[in-house]
DNA sequence: TGACAATCGTTGCCTAGGCACCTATATTCC
DNA sequence: GGAATATAGGTGCCTAGGCAACGATTGTCA
C-alpha cells in the first residue's frame, strides 16, 4: 500500500543517502510504517484503509458515511464503495435512521466487533516495534514536535 | 492529493480529539505538509508526485527509469507512464544509452531545468512553514527521532 | 409557508498506482 | 561459447481514490 507520495519529495536510495528534508524523512518513516502494517494486517486480509473505518466506527468516533469521511478526509463516493466493500465482508452493517433518512448508521457486526481487538493488536505491534528504544519521555517530546507541526499549519 | 492512506490509522475530526497514536500523528503530518505542498506547486501545474520525480533526476539521484524507481520505492509500470507524462509536458527527456539499450538515460530539458528551483522554493518554503517556532536544535532531534524508527524498520 | 441552501449518500468518469506478464538486452557461470 | 538468470522498460488489467453531478431529504429564514 505504497504510494510516490508515501515516499514524497525523494526517498534517497534506501539508507544510502543521508535524509537530509524533514519532509522526505516523515515521508518515508510513514510509508515504513504503513508497509509494516499492511504486512501485519494481512493474515486478516484487511487493508489499512479498512482498519482505519473500523476502527473509527469501534471507537464510537464516527457512526455515519458523512462522519467517517469528515474524520478521515475521506472522499464521500470512496466511502460509499469502502464501506460497500466491508459490508460484503459482513464486518460493517448499514441501518437506517428513522428521525434523518438522508443517513444510514454504521455499526460493527459481530463478525466485526470479534475481528477489531485482533486488528488493534496488530497495530500496537507495529508501532511498539518502530518505537523500540524510545524513552517515555522521548514519545512524549516527539509528540510534542509532531503536534506543533500541526499546529504551524 | 490525499488518500485515506495518508490519513491513515485514523484522524479523528481536526484537532477536536488529541491524536492519541503516533502512526497517527505521524500520518495526519504528512498528508498536511503534501496537501500543503500539492498547493504550492499547483501554480506549476505539477504534482507532488512528478516534484519527487524531477528532483531525483535533478539531484543526480537517479538517471534512468529504474534508478528512480529504487530511489524512491515506485513501481516500473507506474514510472513509464510518469515518465511519459513529464516527457509531454516537456520538463523531461528519455535518452538512449549506447552501452546498454535497455536502459534509457533521463534528463531534465531546458524548460524542466529551469523550472525545478521554483519547484524546490516552494517545498523549502512549505517545510519552513511546518517548522516555524522549531530552534535549530529541535529540527535536529525531530530528525534524529525519525532516523531511529527507521533504523528499527 | 415556501423558496433557497445545505447535507447525505450514490454514481459515473477520470486518474494513477500495483501487479502480472512480456520482450529485449546484459550478465553470470558452467 | 552458450544456457540460465537478471535487469530494464513497457503493456494490460485491476483496484481505488478524487471530482463533479445528481436525487432525496432536511434545515434556514424571509
Amino acid at each position: 500500500m505504497t504510494s510516490i507520495f508515501d515516499s514524497a519529495l525523494l526517498n534517497p536510495a534506501p539508507s544510502v543517502v543521508p535524509q537530509r528534508s524533514l519532509l522526505r524523512l516523515i515521508s518515508r518513516v510513514r510509508i515504513e510504517v504503513m508497509d509494516a502494517l499492511d504486512a501485519e494486517l494481512a493474515p486478516f486480509e484487511i487493508s489499512s484503509a479498512q482498519m482505519i473505518v473500523l476502527a473509527t466506527v469501534a471507537n464510537g468516533e464516527a457512526d455515519s458515511a458523512a462522519g467517517l469521511c469528515k474524520g478521515i478526509s475521506y472522499d464521500p463516493g470512496a466511502m460509499t464503495r469502502m464501506i460497500d466493500r466491508l459490508e460484503q465482508k459482513g464486518l460493517l452493517r448499514r441501518l437506517p435512521r428513522p428521525d434523518d433518512r438522508r443517513t444510514t448508521n454504521l455499526e460493527l457486526t459481530e463478525e466485526g466487533t470479534a475481528l477489531y481487538p485482533k486488528l488493534a493488536a496488530a497495530k500496537e505491534v507495529v508501532q511498539a516495534r518502530f518505537l523500540r528504544g524510545f524513552s517515555a519521555d522521548e514519545v512524549r517530546m516527539f509528540e510534542g514536535l509532531l503536534n506543533r507541526m500541526l499546529a504551524n499549519r
